[in-house]
Order: C-alpha cells, then structure tokens, then sequence
DNA sequence: CAAAAAAGTTTCCTATAGGAAACTTTTTTT
DNA sequence: AAAAAAAGTTTCCTATAGGAAACTTTTTTG
C-alpha cells in the first residue's frame, strides 16, 4: 500500500455521448463546493465542525479532496451549513436572485377583476418568485357563480381578513371561515370561495406552484 | 466487533428551523430510490453492476440501506444509470399529495415562543407542504433584541394585521409598513421585523424554502 | 517583528465502505 | 416438483473514510 503522492479522487471519465462522441467529463468536485459555501458564509473549520457534527479534520481532507465524503456525511454537511443537497454539487452557475424587495402599501397593488373575484396583486415587481400573493373581494355568492370547481397546480393559503366567506372544495364539506381564520390546501383539488357576510368579504391569498 | 442487529444508518435527525422550530427530518434513503430506479429500468443487480462498475454486493447493500455509499460511488451510480445526481435523493414527488385540508380557527394555531416573535403555527397538520404560514406578535423594538440579520434559505411574504412594524433589511433602507401593507423578500437576505406601534404589531408571515 | 492565538493540514488510528466469493432465495425449465 | 439457472444476500477481507490530536501555517496582538 501507498507509496503514492496523493492521488486524484475524482478522475475524470470519458464516456459516450448520445451521438457515440466520446468526450472526457470533468467530475463534479464537491470538495470546491464546501468550501466555496463554507468561506462564502465566513466560517472556520471549526465553526462549519460545530455546525455539522463532524470533525475538523474531516472537512478538511474533503475540501482539499484527499477523501469522497459518504452520503452521511453529505447530509450532515447539508443541514449544518442550511443548504440543500444538489448545491452541494450543482455548480452555482445558476446565479440564484437574492437580496430583492418589493413593499406593496394598502390598495396600491395591481388590480385584477373577475366575476366572482377583484383581486389586487402584491408584490407584482417581482418575477421567477416561489409564491404568489394577493388580496380578493370575494363577489360570489354561490358555487353557481363559477359553474365549475376552480382548479390548478400547487398549493394555497388563505386567511380571511374581513368578512366571513365558505370554503367549498371537491372532497371536503363546505367549511365557513371568520376574520382571523386561515386554510391551507392543494389546489388541485376543486376549490372555490363565497361570501357568506353582509358585505363582500376580503381575503389574503398565498399559492405556490 | 458488534453484536449489533443491524442498525439504522439513515437515522432521523432533530433540528431548528429558522424560527427556531423544532422539527424532526426524516432522511432521505437512497436505498430506496437506488432501487426504485433500478428496478423501474428493468435491471438486475449483475446488470447494474456492469453499468456502473461497481460490486453487486455493494449494490445490494447500499439499496438494503446497510452502508452510506461515498460520493465517488455515487457518480459511479448517476453516470451508469444515466440519472441526474439529484434524482438520487430527491423523492419522486409525482406522488405529491393531492386534495388535502387544513384549517386553522383564529388563535387556534400551535404556539411558539422567541425572545423577539410570539408566533403562531398555522395549518400544522399538513406536512411536506411548500409553504409555510404563521402569525407573529412582534416583540422586538431595535436591531439589538436580536444582536444578528436573520437570514435562511427561501423567499418571505409578510402582511401586517395589526399596529405598524420596520422591516430592516441587509441591503435596503428601514421600511415602514402599516396594517394592511406587504412586503415580499428573499429571505437568504439579512432581515428582521420590529414593532413600531404603542402595541406589538401582528403580521402574517408566509415562508417557501 | 516576536510571541501568541487562530486557522488549517497531516498523521495515526478505528470504524466502515466496497469487492470477491460463498451462500440463500426466487424463478425458470424440463 | 426436482434440477438448474438466475437473482439477491451475507461473509470475509482489504481499502478507505472519519475522528483525535499533533503539527504547520497564517493571522493577530503587544
């Protein structure tokens, strides 16, 4: 055994492509990874050992990649340091937005009008973002007033801000909703909202697809 | 040594979330997703083994979840079954759960206590949902009460319900909001929220990772 | 700029991953 | 339904990952 200078724990593979070209793939080194991630949050060694249960030692020889971490540790890794295990490979050429802001005051969203709902949409400056969030009058008065369950990808959150409203879905009973009350469910089941108060009621709305 | 049955190598882990919620994480089993694939390919142990280069024994052991494979084997795994490296621990959500509910009464959510927030968990019976809703009573007055920019993965929407807050952020000036504004950020920016009004102010908060 | 402290690396050891082959279980063939 | 073949598991061994501590390098401080 080893009388070796330090070999390389991530050769190279050549493989085939799917047109039978070969070419040489450059293997992802996580150990670049780690350490990218580490210094980019400002830990030491010892800081990133605490975080992640494992020994400074240990971190280390993956960063400089005298070791291939096992899965186990790929997890500690991932949750000590609070990033999700692909970043730990994906290269961070995906240049994540961060850092955005965007401040909706009281009725200066964008208006959107329907039959059955007027929606004004909040935080309408941003794009590509995870959640979508607005307030609706709810006009309608009954399942009538749609025709038709309301259905579609994702998940919502809703919370009555005025009024009381009913919460009709496919597989539930109607459920009836006060200010304060709040509903978390997925939209692709039929859904649909009425209003059960003397004046339309208001709702916040939250989905994410 | 041993006499051990035969222990878990995947065990679940407790940790906080970014409002210092415990949860416990179930950890994703590779095994379970080796097989899956494997098996959903059509292909025995021997022939994985081929394509992968690697031991049928070791196959079976990491599918039987009785070792953490390295990442090097992994690679080996992703490049031979011709699967994104990610595929390996990302659960198939095409069986996403479909047509659930929860609602939750005003005050009727699962408290929890910090120095500076008194939130209010909501729609806690769903779990391995995208987004993650709460009210907060907001105690701190001044960046001070936290001593550090709270910062996580993910995107943030926040509503104020009641009394006027200040959100400070990393890379904006101090922002009023009222009862009735919003504001909607990327969360892996330093942020805090402070009241403003005579009485701790009431927001709403919606987190997505 | 020397001494001390902090951060990072290497060594040395133990625990565990990975491979070859024996063994067991399941499936196919006659 | 027995024999043969194929698929999967376990054992036993070697190679390597991971932890504790010694060591080296870099940074801070007086």
């Amino acid at each position: 055994m080893s009388e070796q200078p330090k070999q390389d724990i991530y050769p190279s593979m050549v493989v085939e492509d799917s047109h039978n070209v070969t070419r040489t793939i450059e293997p992802i080194t996580i150990g670049r990874q780690l350490k990218a991630i580490r210094t980019a949050n400002k830990l030491t060694l010892e800081e990133a050992s605490k975080r992640t249960g494992l020994a400074r030692s240990t971190l280390s020889k993956i960063e400089n990649e005298q070791i291939s971490p096992t899965f186990t540790v790929m997890q500690k890794l991932a949750h000590g340091l609070n990033i999700e295990l692909p970043q730990l490979f994906t290269k961070p050429n995906n240049v994540r937005a961060t850092g955005r802001r965007d401040i909706t005051k009281t009725a200066q969203g964008r208006t959107h009008l329907t039959s059955t709902y007027e929606h004004e949409l909040l935080a309408t400056e941003l794009s590509n973002k995870k959640m979508m969030p607005y307030k609706s009058r709810v006009h309608a008065r009954s399942f009538d007033d749609f025709g038709e369950w309301v259905r579609h990808q994702g998940e919502e959150f809703l919370l009555v801000l005025e009024g009381e409203i009913q919460l009709l879905t496919e597989f539930y009973e109607p459920a009836s909703l006060k200010t304060g009350d709040s509903v978390y469910y997925d939209a692709t089941m039929g859904h649909l909202v009425i209003s059960t108060s003397e004046t339309d009621a208001l709702i916040l709305w939250v989905t994410a697809d």
